[in-house]
DNA sequence: AAAAAAC
């Protein structure tokens, strides 16, 4: 199946291929040919599975013809966030390249003023979060009645986030003689009568088991004391080739101490959550998508739908509060065919929280601890932590920092480490607490930046020829794990990854 | 319990 096959105009394609995509994902192979056709569609897809590019590509031919009315959008697409809001205008810009539609991001947090230009000159496509269409709506800024295409994305989220009042006072807005299309990642009740209600006699298309975590995530639940999580934390972080990280927290507080803290320790981090401005959000997100950092802390902010490519892990460094997060807050690594690793620090208090998560996903999550009995902060880390005065002017000594997530089509692969006997690391540690990091020998430390070490250092015998760009992309694990364990060490759950050799497996909770 | 979303 190709693109070519989908009944897309030439120049959209052409947008595709420039993109570097080939071949269409199962949900747009799915449903870009019904949306073409005008029929309304419900959508059961996880985020990842090219769910933006489904809607978007049809929708672009579809608004490719006719023109636009001052104050009159001609579609509309609804998002629970201002972030996800943004990145599916950046979607239209991405494939819209040979077509000249005008498009108006309505989101909250920035002035209004070149929200409302845009809308009196008239636009093709509309991208709102509920909150500022309805300010804007109801100053009269705004009129739907030529909304003739409706998209509501992640409902399950607006469901979540107490939207579907809002969603439902502007379907009403709209002119009945209307293609609506409808995604969620769950149907839960409240959302299958939205759909019986606004959609008429909907495609549905279901390319994922809901509220399921995607198996190409191998997913820890990392026993500890909650006065060891830190300390946990920086330990995973050191003990994996961590490309690009989530760090998710359950509040804005820990959010912000917890980046503080890594900053502290050498981490390249940043951190994002609503009680920051929104230009504030944006920038740190761009600094995170650019590589400038390679941690993100995040609230559930950045929870759902959040495509960031190349994301190989994700710690929740607590336990979410609700099961369903959980699959949503992992769902930010294992994008697009790739492998990806979830860890969960999970307190003795915590425990009813897995459960609740291992109910709704129906699988069992391996319960890991670290190797060393005590995975207590090592020496130079408590300083840093409590006398950051004195850790200072070594800052030169700090740790390597992380390798930024590599560009599109950069080679990522790299000779394979020699795992350093988890035995030594305590006593390695205290050495670098009095002597600078770089006299540690090289093989041991595993946060070393990629780009100084030499290329082909060692022959990599089960590495076959490096694909090509676009095979990358589409299914090749970009971030696979570095350390390649014994065969019998993990559970046959259909994950054929490797088992991160560095955890010592204690069953059972 | 928290976070998100309008000013």
């Amino acid at each position: 199946m190709n693109f070519a096959d989908l009944g897309l105009s030439d120049e959209l394609l052409r947008a595709v291929t420039d993109a570097g995509y080939t071949e269409p994902t199962p949900i747009q192979q799915q449903a870009i040919p019904s949306v073409l056709m005008g029929k309304d569609l419900v959508g059961i897809a996880q985020t990842g599975t090219g769910k933006t590019a489904a809607f978007v590509l049809p929708m672009i031919d579809i608004l490719g013809e006719g023109r636009t009315r001052a104050l009159m959008p001609r579609s509309l697409i609804l998002e629970p966030t201002r972030e996800l809001a943004a990145q599916v205008a950046e979607n239209f810009e991405k494939y819209g390249t040979h077509h000249k539609l005008s498009m108006a991001l309505l989101i909250g947090g920035v002035q209004m003023g070149d929200q409302v230009k845009a809308l009196e000159k008239g636009v093709d496509v509309l991208i709102a979060t509920p909150g500022r269409l309805m300010d804007l709506f109801g100053r009269g800024k705004i009129l739907l009645t030529g909304c003739s295409l409706l998209v509501i994305d992640e409902a399950d989220r607006m469901l979540d986030m107490g939207f579907i009042p809002d969603i439902e006072e502007i379907c009403t807005k709209l002119p009945k003689q209307r293609q609506t299309l409808l995604f969620s990642a769950t149907m839960p009740p409240v959302i299958k009568k939205l759909a019986d209600k606004f959609l008429d006699n909907p495609k549905r298309i279901e390319v994922a088991r809901p509220a399921s975590a995607n198996v190409n995530i191998r997913q820890f639940v990392v026993q500890c004391a909650a006065s060891d999580k830190r300390s946990v934390l920086r330990e995973l972080l050191r003990a994996e080739e961590v490309t690009t990280a989530i760090v998710f927290s359950n509040r804005k507080t820990t959010v912000r101490d917890l980046n503080k803290s890594l900053q502290k320790s050498g981490f390249r981090s940043t951190e994002i959550h609503g009680d920051m401005e929104q230009s504030q959000r944006i920038a740190e997100l761009e600094r995170f998508k650019r590589g400038d950092v390679n941690i993100l802390v995040a609230s559930d902010v950045a929870a759902r739908g959040l495509d960031v490519k190349g994301v190989s892990h994700v710690y929740n460094f607590d336990a979410p509060w609700h099961p369903d997060d959980y699959v949503h807050r992992i769902g930010r690594t294992g994008r697009g065919g790739a492998t990806g690793i979830a860890y969960t620090l999970v307190t003795p208090e915590d425990a009813e929280n897995i459960s609740e998560i291992e109910k709704l996903t129906g699988h069992k999550i391996e319960r890991v601890k670290l190797a060393g009995a005590k995975p207590a902060a090592t020496p130079d880390e408590v300083e840093a932590e409590e006398a950051p005065k004195r850790s200072r002017g070594r800052r030169g000594a700090k740790p390597a920092p992380e390798q930024s997530a590599p560009a599109e089509g950069v080679e990522t692969t790299q000779p394979e480490r020699e795992p350093a006997p988890r035995e030594e690391r305590p006593r390695q540690d205290r050495t670098r607490d009095r002597a600078p990091r770089r006299d540690t020998p090289r093989e041991e430390r595993p946060r070393d930046a990629r780009a100084e070490r030499p290329r082909d250092e060692r022959p990599r015998e089960e590495q076959p020829r490096a694909p090509q760009r676009e095979e990358r992309a589409r299914s090749e694990p970009r971030h696979e794990p570095r350390r390649r364990a014994e065969s019998n060490d993990g559970p046959d759950d259909g994950w054929n990854g490797p088992v991160p050799d560095f955890l010592k497996y204690t069953l059972g909770a």
